[in-house]
DNA sequence: TTTCCATTTCGGAATCATTCCAGTTTGGTT
DNA sequence: AACCAAACTGGAATGATTCCGAAATGGAAA
């Protein structure tokens, strides 16, 4: 399964033209590897360190974003907090924990149409995001 | 109706035992004239100037962060753009467009319901944020 | 395989919204 | 009128992100 989600990865990139050196490919690995837990720049780039020899902080900003771009992978942007991103291309709902940070995937498929919502408002979407922030099961248990 | 805005405001400021200032009397009669308008800080800040004598940009950014941990206000995060603050309480799906910047409601009730997630999924939901980005009615007939 | 250049990478400086801080002022209660 | 916790100030600090010019390199073409 991580293996089909990294290749098609590579193979997307080179659709795109766009190359592959090492450093991408270390980012990669590290998104594909840490699929299920909405990895940010920081666990990326010290992530991606351990695999690649060279990688610097601004290239993993560029790589994520040149990514995002190309609709490899989805940006979760968030205020006064480190961007999120996530492999995971389908609609779904961001989970929030504000206590630990942990962001869960609902996977209802969102029943608000687009078509209805140009129709009565002109406005057409391109990017659905849908937030329930709150806290998580863990945190609700553990006191304090 | 903004009278009645403003009145509410200003009595839950006393109800939660917070000083009425010149200041906040200001940033309040922005908020209000402003209220369909989502507005950041950069235009309340400028706008409290003109009605009180001394504001400043810090008392702006605290202002408004007591009112809205007090639940006067509600605070709309945003990555890498200032956030925008909104009188309107309720749950609405906020339509964002990726040109202008201009945020509009969109007011059909989201039929998602907080129980049936908490049952599901064992998280408690305390905020809800619905965004949909794309391009608005006006910035899809001008050209370029 | 070698050449070549657009793309990618690098690290350090710059940006910008927001927060922090320490000192001063003030609303409103006694 | 006195008092003090709350609020205000402006300048410095923060931290995620972007920008920059220079150096390195993937991979297509020769």
């Amino acid at each position: 399964m991580e293996i089909n989600i990294k290749e098609d990865l590579i193979g997307q990139l080179k659709e795109k033209g766009l190359k592959l050196t090492p450093q991408r490919l270390a980012i990669i690995d590290v998104l594909v590897e840490n699929c299920d837990r909405h990895p940010g720049v920081t666990l990326i780039f010290t992530e991606a360190r351990k695999k690649a020899k060279r990688v610097s902080l601004s290239t993993v900003y560029a790589t994520l974003k040149e990514f995002s771009e190309n609709g490899l992978i989805k940006e979760l942007e968030f205020d006064r907090m480190e961007n999120r991103y996530d492999v995971d291309l389908s609609d779904h709902i961001n989970l929030i924990c504000k206590r630990c940070g942990t962001i869960a995937d609902y996977d209802i498929p969102a029943p608000l149409e687009p078509k209805d919502i140009a129709r009565k408002s002109g406005f057409v979407v391109t990017d659905t995001r849908m937030e329930l922030h709150g806290y998580c099961r863990d945190c609700l248990k553990r006191p304090d």
